[in-house]
DNA sequence: CTCGTTTTGTTCTCTCGTTCACAAACTCCT
DNA sequence: AGGAGTTTGTGAACGAGAGAACAAAACGAG
């Protein structure tokens, strides 16, 4: 049963558009909180810092939500999108390294309130499995197995030094889990069919410099001005 | 004088290249401290996670530096990527917002391999003042311009709540830094000619739960797999 | 009811990025 | 010296994404 079926109500969206929707999300929410009931696509554009024409086009892969001449209804769409993405589920999430980043995520209150619900926090460490970190405790490294079967965890985020994060990564694969978020300066190698993305802090750093190098040499500027 | 001449060294490196130079660097680290003298694009790219046809695509533009038959000279091509990035000198930076992620970055010792020195802790929060955090002292925020002034200070980290973030970035532009890489989750408004990168830590989660949620509905795996 | 105004959804075009495929260039072996 | 075997650098085909432009749809005024 490999062809896909015409009902599916999810067809392809492209990757691009994917990487966006969480920024309308989190643009639609804080008009939400500003009170505003109706947006237009101009206005929500502005919000997320992108094109309105291309903001339309990504809109319209998840279907057709706006009234045209009104807009858009700001809590409907916010449902729409947030049950595209998958934000309206729980998801239990398991970080694994504690060290200064892993203490950081572990409290970053982002996580809570777009449904990622921190089940356990692991290091190999035994000296630090007595602490409790925003109010989960810290717990072995070999309870993985366990704690995704318990909580039937799928996605894992790997905050260790870069030597151990391939056998994080392996235990997690293992373990079940299918996504990893990676803030190891490593390249994992995983199976097919398990995805991982990557956050490295310095690369960011190294791009920004390089462009920075190319004002001081006074180049003009790319067009990535604002964001 | 807004024309280009052609004796610019460093013509236009596309975007996507540009950003994946700081992993091939990270790669070519990693096999020199292998005892990895010479390396083919193939070996190179596996340890990058990227195609290797694409890598020597990426490499052409920066010049011709490898020997046909033979490959890349590891030293050699580390030191042309990091000079091309602007890794070889010393980037003073600031970091603004002293909580939990700010306290990662200031011990983040990635900064401070790659040529990033944080010669400044700054939080608005006087009970913050007295702390020393990583061998910096942190400082009141309306320190920002005379730092700046001092260490001639071009680039600028907030990891402030999304609340403060527009505000700080206003302040740092107003004190001549001029590429901020944003980790609130805040759309930035800055004037031309100053860059912003922006890490959104749960962007990513978010991105992982709608694929893991495709996976869970029996959709086949896209292309992203490994990485 | 009709017309003008607003704003969406979509089509079309163009630019950018990726991948393939191969000639040029280098090494090694005989 | 010459030929076989590698590996780079790049031209060309291909695909995806961005932005402009416009037709279709809703609304309000008269």
């Amino acid at each position: 049963m490999t062809t896909r079926t015409p009902t599916d109500s999810a067809r392809d969206i492209p990757e691009a558009t994917v990487a966006r929707l969480p920024v309308y999300l989190r643009a639609l929410t804080t008009l939400s909180e500003q009170g505003t009931a109706t947006c237009s696509s101009e206005e929500l554009a502005a919000a997320a810092g992108v094109n309105s024409a291309k903001l339309r086009k990504d809109l319209s892969y998840l279907g057709s939500y706006g009234t045209r001449g009104v807009g858009y209804d700001v809590e409907y769409l916010r449902y729409q999108i947030a049950r595209q993405i998958g934000v309206t589920q729980d998801w239990p999430v398991v970080i694994v390294g504690i060290g200064n980043l892993g203490h950081a995520l572990a409290n970053y209150s982002g996580f809570r309130s777009r449904g990622f619900r921190v089940v356990a926090l692991l290091d190999a460490d035994p000296d630090r499995h007595e602490e409790t970190v925003a109010g989960v405790d810290v717990r072995p490294f070999s309870d993985l197995g366990q704690i995704v079967r318990e909580h039937g965890v799928a996605i894992g985020v790997i905050a260790t030094p870069a030597s151990a994060s391939q056998d994080v990564a392996d235990q997690m694969v293992a373990a079940g889990i299918s996504s990893i978020l990676n803030f190891a300066p490593s390249v994992l190698a995983v199976p097919d069919g398990v995805d991982v993305r990557k956050v490295d802090l310095s690369i960011e750093l190294q791009i920004l410099a390089y462009y920075e190098q190319r004002k001081a040499n006074g180049e003009p500027t790319h067009k990535g001005g604002a964001a």
